[in-house]
DNA sequence: CACCAGGGTGGTT
DNA sequence: AACCACCATGGT
């Protein structure tokens, strides 16, 4: 019995459908994989906004571009000599394979091996990519879903990336749906209660302790 | 003022 | 394998 099922139809009902990736192309979709890590997706949103404008959202574009100068643009999105380096790696990486459309083609496992060798494309970011760029279905685990998922099932002792994929995919396993189920974890975790780890009720009730509704 | 935000890397134990 | 410091801006 999973407890995937009553948190999403929960969520989904009460926050209602967030229909993500707010991005136009697959290359946009990417550039702000890398440029929301462990950052608001509001200063990301500037970042791209500030690319956007000196129409760097294409591989080739931005590669002609120094890092100072990159970095220089998306500095709203904070660690941007970090991130200005890994847009980089990403154009290039795009180039090296000949373009988005090719891209497009390669086998779901095959792409997220190629993704995961792009220096600064974690396990998330190359699972956000897979999903909401490329439209594949597959489990973005992040901080809020471990913390959740912890939660419900009580027991003591971390619960496996692994073992959470297997979960989530018995009860959901369409794009659409985990495109869903990623974007309500984050929605939920932003504005129920924050309590680590988070109370159950919080979790799949209508409300929780603290006050705050879910 | 402290804390957080849609992580990942490199170095140390 | 499990920590740890670090990266940096903007909002609350």
């Amino acid at each position: 019995m999973s407890a995937v099922q009553p948190l999403f139809d929960a969520w989904l009902a009460h926050y209602g459908p967030q229909r993500w990736w707010p991005g136009e192309s697959p290359f946009e979709v990417m550039v702000g994989a890398v440029l929301v890590q462990r950052t608001s997706w509001a200063n990301a949103a500037r970042a791209i906004a500030a690319l956007q404008e000196r129409r760097l959202l294409d591989s080739s574009r931005l590669l002609r571009l120094s890092l100072d100068e990159l970095g220089e643009a998306i500095a709203p999105a904070g660690f941007f000599r970090v991130k200005a380096a890994r847009l980089a790696s990403l154009a290039r990486f795009v180039e090296d394979e000949g373009g988005i459309g090719e891209i497009e083609r390669l086998p779901t496992g095959t792409l997220r091996s190629k993704l995961l060798s792009i220096h600064g494309v974690g396990e998330e970011t190359a699972d956000a990519i897979l999903l909401y760029a490329f439209d594949r279905p597959v489990v973005v685990i992040d901080a809020y879903l471990r913390r959740i998922l912890e939660r419900v099932r009580g027991s003591a002792g971390q619960v496996h990336d692994d073992a959470i994929r297997r979960e989530v995919l018995s009860s959901i396993d369409d794009a659409r749906g985990l495109n869903e189920l990623h974007a309500l974890a984050v929605i939920h975790g932003k504005t129920a209660c924050r309590k680590k780890p988070m109370c159950e009720a919080c979790c799949v009730r209508a409300h929780c302790s603290t006050g705050r509704r879910l």
